[in-house]
DNA sequence: CCAATAGTGTCTATTAGACACTATGGC
DNA sequence: GCCATAGTGTCTAATAGACACTATTGG
C-alpha cells in the first residue's frame, strides 16, 4: 500500500509534565506561563521538545521537570501518563506529546524555567473545574493526570511520593485526604495502613515537635503495590456507578 | 537554553498494537512475520508509520487493526497502551511507538497485511516466557498491553469486548479464566457478574442449542466501570506480595 | 492538670469464598 | 429417564466502617 519511495512523514516530539504537590494540605499542580506563541502569556504545563536527536523521553521529562523546579532528581516520583497527538493541538504543525505525572514533596516556589517567564502552584481544583484557562489541551492533560494520581493512590504506595524521606502517618492520610478530596477516619486509616505491609516502615523512635504526642516516624516501605488496597471512599454513595459508556 | 534558530529535532513515529483474542479458550496475540528489514522473517506486533501528516493516532490504529485482521471496526475494542521512545529500540533510526491494547471476538484466521508475509495468532504463554522472539522491544510491549488487560478485567467491562455481541455468562467466565490464567468458582462468578450492574443485560430469554440445559443470553451492558469490581484472586496466596521496588 | 495530638480496641453489618443442590433442555 | 450444562442458595470466615477511649508530650 505503500511505494518504495514513501517515507513517513516526521512530527516534532515534546514531552508535558503534570507537576503535582501538597500545600497548605491542598493539591496543586505547577504552572507556567508561556512566554513564546502560541498561547503567549496564557498558563501551561510545563515541557517542551526533546533537546537533541538521541535523548531519551524520560530524560527529557528528567530535565524539564530540574529546569522548572531545581529538584534533585532524587527524590521525585516520575512516570509516563500517556501520548497526545491530536493533529490540530498544537497551531504549529504536528506535535506529539508524551506527558508525564510527577510528584514531589511540599517544594519551594519555582523558579523561572526556559521558555516561561513566571511559574507558580496553583490548586488543582482551579484547574479541573477550568477557572484556570491552559494552553493547548493541556487541561485535558491535567485532568487526566490528577485522575491518574488518585486512582494510583489506592493501588501503589505512590502516597509516599508527596511526602519527605521520613513523615507521619498523619501526614500520610493528609496526602490521601487532599487529592482525594475527602476526609477519612483516623482510626481506620492507621489500621489499613499498618495492614499492607511494606508500604511504610517505622524508622528508629524519633520524634517530632509539636503540641501534643509525638509522632512515631516512617520511610517509604519496599513495596510499590498495596495489598490489601486503600479503597477510595465513593463520592456520594449514590452516583460513584453514574458513569456510562458514551456509545 | 536554547537559541531561536534552534529547531527541535524530528522523530518518526509509528503505531503498534497488542491484539488479544480467545481462541480454545486461550489467550492469543496476533503476530506478524517482519517482511522488510529490520528483523526481516522475525516475528513481531503489527504497526506502522502514520500515513499521511495529519492522520490521528488513534485513526491509525484502526487502521493498523483493520489491514491486520479485516474487523469490521465497530466490534473491537481499542485504547492508548504507552508510548516507547528509546533511542535504541529501531536500527533505523529515532522511531517513537505509540502502542495500542486491542480486543477482540474470536476471529477468523488473520489474512496477510501489507508489510507483513504472514500473520498468526500466537498463546499469549508462548510470548511471556520467551519462547517466542520478537522484533524489537515487542517482547515489552506485549508484556506490558497482556498484565494491563489483567488489571483491567478487574475494574472494568474490558471482558465483554473478547465476547460476540451476545454472550452466555459461562462464556464470559472462559474469558477471564482464560486472561488471568486462573480457574473460577462458577457460582461465585455468577453472583458477582451480576451485582456489578450494567455490567451485563439480559437480552430476550432467548438461548442457544448445547448439549444441556439452554443459557440465558446477555450483551455488555452500559457501564464501563465495574462496582463492585471482580478481583483477582492471588496466585499462591504466599506471593502476591512480593514485587519490590527496583531501588 | 490541662491542652493538644498520637495511637489503639471493639462492635457490627457486609462481603467474599467454599460448597451442594435444583432446573431445564436434547436425546 | 438419563445426560449434560445452567443456574441458585447457604453457611462461615474475613473485612470494612462506625465509633470512644487511652497515651504521651509541653506548658
Amino acid at each position: 500500500m505503500q511505494d518504495d519511495v514513501w517515507s513517513p512523514p516526521p512530527v516534532l516530539l515534546t514531552v508535558d509534565l503534570v507537576i503535582l504537590t501538597l500545600k497548605e494540605s491542598r493539591l496543586h499542580v505547577l504552572l507556567v506561563e508561556r512566554g513564546e506563541d502560541p498561547f503567549r502569556g496564557m498558563p501551561a504545563l510545563p515541557g517542551g521538545f526533546l533537546n537533541h536527536d538521541g535523548e531519551e523521553i524520560l530524560d527529557a521529562a528528567h530535565r524539564e521537570l530540574s529546569e522548572e523546579t531545581a529538584l534533585t532528581a532524587g527524590w521525585v516520583h516520575l512516570e509516563q501518563l500517556a501520548t497526545y497527538g491530536d493533529s490540530g493541538r498544537d497551531p504549529r504543525g504536528r506535535v506529539v506529546s508524551v506527558a508525564h505525572l510527577a510528584i514531589a514533596p511540599g517544594l519551594p516556589d519555582p523558579v523561572a524555567g526556559t521558555d516561561a517567564t513566571d511559574a507558580a502552584w496553583v490548586p488543582a481544583e482551579a484547574v479541573l473545574s477550568g477557572e484556570v484557562k491552559l494552553a493547548f489541551d493541556h487541561r485535558r492533560i491535567a485532568t487526566d493526570g490528577i485522575e491518574h494520581a488518585r486512582t494510583k493512590l489506592e493501588f501503589s504506595a505512590l502516597a509516599t511520593a508527596f511526602c519527605r524521606e521520613i513523615f507521619t502517618i498523619a501526614e500520610l492520610q493528609q496526602v490521601y485526604e487532599a487529592v482525594w478530596g475527602t476526609e477519612l477516619d483516623t482510626r481506620n486509616f492507621y489500621r489499613k495502613v499498618q495492614a499492607a505491609k511494606g508500604f511504610i516502615v517505622p524508622v528508629g523512635t524519633s520524634r517530632r515537635t509539636t503540641g501534643g504526642r509525638p509522632a512515631r516516624l516512617y520511610r517509604a516501605g519496599p513495596k510499590t503495590v498495596l495489598f490489601p488496597p486503600l479503597i477510595r471512599p465513593a463520592p456520594s454513595a449514590m452516583d460513584e456507578n453514574t458513569r456510562e459508556k458514551e456509545e
